[in-house]
DNA sequence: TAAACGTGGCC
DNA sequence: TGGCCAAGTTT
């Protein structure tokens, strides 16, 4: 018998209670801008390559206008090796944003977050939820596969469903704002490092005794294959991101004899180079290129 | 809708 | 050891 979305609220909080880990966004007095900072860093990135780089960011930029006081250039070389750093260019932007159109303060109202640079469904209510205690579903990687194993009985959630994934969380959300706080947590936190994509732990699981995926005998996934990642090694995206180091590593222009000397790939090196200029990594200055000064 | 987008951890 | 996974968003 699958589980009442109200039987999951109260095993739910009451073992984030006691298991949460010590991190920094859930320190007392930690700033909204902080909690956004660590969002746009967490997104596809694991918390324990983020810390470090969030200290660093907070206290080299401790507002919204801070950071938008300098050039995106210095925002792309602090964000360092964590990826996908078109990620740092939008949280630029957002300050910038953030300075002209809300005062300097990270605004707390989702459709106002949705409209900032690289905020979407995922970032725009875990602001809202983990900075300011609203009362939102807040639907992430993990949540999905916990709701779909233990209230659905599948042991993967299959692909996102904008139009499910959040009523689905909408509906086990407890009435109280601040238990719908908790909530949004600690189910992110079970499918962090308990009820994980590989090896789940349910010995372990609060969930145990309500999981239908548990109960159904731990089926196997049936549902549609997902798109698997390609090669890393020798795509585009890997020459992006070795041009993106160079460029990160000096403040002056680089020639393309400079960097054209990275890949051996002349054809291959065009593609990725044209491709950071498009999405404005990098830009053509003065006979080389660069990264993106305002 | 699916593909593109970095880098590293883990088994 | 190679493949999967990671607090997603954009186009």
């Amino acid at each position: 018998m699958p589980p009442e979305p109200s039987d999951l609220a109260p095993l739910v909080t009451g073992w984030f209670r006691t298991n949460a880990r010590d991190l920094p966004w859930r320190r007392p007095g930690f700033p909204a801008w902080g909690t956004l900072v660590s969002e746009f860093m967490l997104q596809q990135t694991q918390v324990s390559r983020v810390i470090p780089r969030l200290e660093e960011w907070l206290g080299r930029w401790p507002t919204p206008a801070d950071l938008a006081a300098e050039p995106p250039a210095e925002a792309v070389r602090a964000w360092g090796r964590l990826g996908y750093p078109r990620r740092a260019l939008w949280l630029h932007a957002a300050a910038t944003q953030i300075a002209e159109r809300h005062d300097g303060i990270v605004p707390s109202d989702v459709d106002q977050l949705l409209a900032l640079t690289g905020i979407g469904a995922y970032t725009a209510r875990a602001v809202a939820v983990f900075a300011y205690g609203d009362r939102h579903p807040v639907v992430d990687t993990n949540t999905r596969r916990v709701i779909a194993r233990s209230v659905r009985g599948q042991g993967e959630p299959g692909p996102p469903n904008a139009k499910a994934d959040l009523p689905a969380m909408a509906a086990l959300l407890p009435e109280s704002r601040s238990e719908a706080a908790v909530f949004n947590a600690g189910l992110m936190e079970i499918g962090a490092v308990v009820c994980t994509a590989r090896a789940p732990r349910c010995e372990e699981c609060p969930l145990r005794e309500v999981c239908a995926w548990r109960a159904a005998g731990y089926p196997a996934y049936d549902g549609p294959v997902k798109t698997k990642q390609k090669q890393f090694a020798g795509s585009d995206r890997q020459v992006r991101g070795i041009i993106m180091a160079e460029l990160r590593s000096t403040h002056r222009s680089l020639t393309d004899e400079e960097l054209r000397a990275l890949w051996p790939d002349g054809e291959q090196f065009d593609r990725a180079l044209a491709g950071l200029v498009a999405d404005r990594l990098a830009v053509r200055v003065d006979g080389g290129y660069a990264l993106p000064h305002d």
